[in-house]
DNA sequence: TTTACGATCTAT
DNA sequence: TAGATCGTAAAT
């Protein structure tokens, strides 16, 4: 499994697209100089501001300004006052577009995620949005922070890329308030296997 | 300044 | 099915 960085060209791409390509790449995490990472198998697009699901539709604020900004760069914001969500912001420059990091399958570290998700079972440690950032300590001070490089102590490797077989389309997840076609549009992105393990939920 | 509401998770 | 808990954006 490749640890090469994904430059910053994988990221400037039509959401779609990088949403796609990012099932089965690497999230990695430095802590205090140890490796804590894993791979991706759940993510969603939110793309512009006629995308009345995106944080965008309001237009450029100062929350949302990183998503106008360069891709490549983390959007890294809080909900419901408590959890903390990883995106990663999309082409072109501009566009306000990000990728929702959903779930990830731990690989190195998994003592530091156990104790960051104290006495979950492991599956429950990385297999949700806020569950993944708190289990790599990921919050507002990454905001804005540079993917392709590793001196962010945060960046994505090009991991195990996966095939589109493997992969399910469906509505994103939690937006229930927003109008339709976004409501149902299938911008979310997870691998068969972990689409099957979340249906027996 | 006040209000409403979350791209969620957990316990009941 | 409801409660936690607070930043953001729009309304007042």
């Amino acid at each position: 499994m490749s640890t090469t960085l994904l430059p910053k060209t994988f990221y400037d791409r039509p959401v779609l697209d990088v949403a796609r390509d990012l099932i089965g790449r690497r999230v990695v995490r430095l802590l205090d100089g140890q490796r804590v990472s894993g791979l991706i198998v759940e993510a969603e697009a939110y793309r512009g501001e006629e995308d009345l699901a995106c944080h965008a539709r309001a237009g450029l604020t100062p929350r949302t300004a990183v998503m106008y900004g360069p891709p490549g760069h983390a959007y890294v914001y809080l909900t419901y006052g408590m959890h903390w969500m990883l995106n990663c912001v999309t082409g072109p420059e501009g566009f306000p577009a990000a990728v929702l990091i959903r779930a990830i399958l731990p690989q190195e570290g998994q003592a530091v995620i156990a104790a960051n998700r104290a006495g979950r079972p492991q599956r429950e440690w990385c297999n949700g949005p806020a569950k993944l950032c708190q289990a790599v300590h990921i919050d507002g001070r990454l905001n804005g922070a540079g993917l392709w490089h590793s001196a962010s102590q945060l960046w994505l490797e090009e991991g195990q890329p996966v095939v589109e077989a493997q992969i399910t389309h469906t509505p994103r997840i939690g937006i229930h308030n927003a109008p339709e076609p976004w409501r149902s549009i299938p911008w979310r992105f997870v691998t068969n296997e972990e689409f099957n393990l979340k249906e027996k939920e």
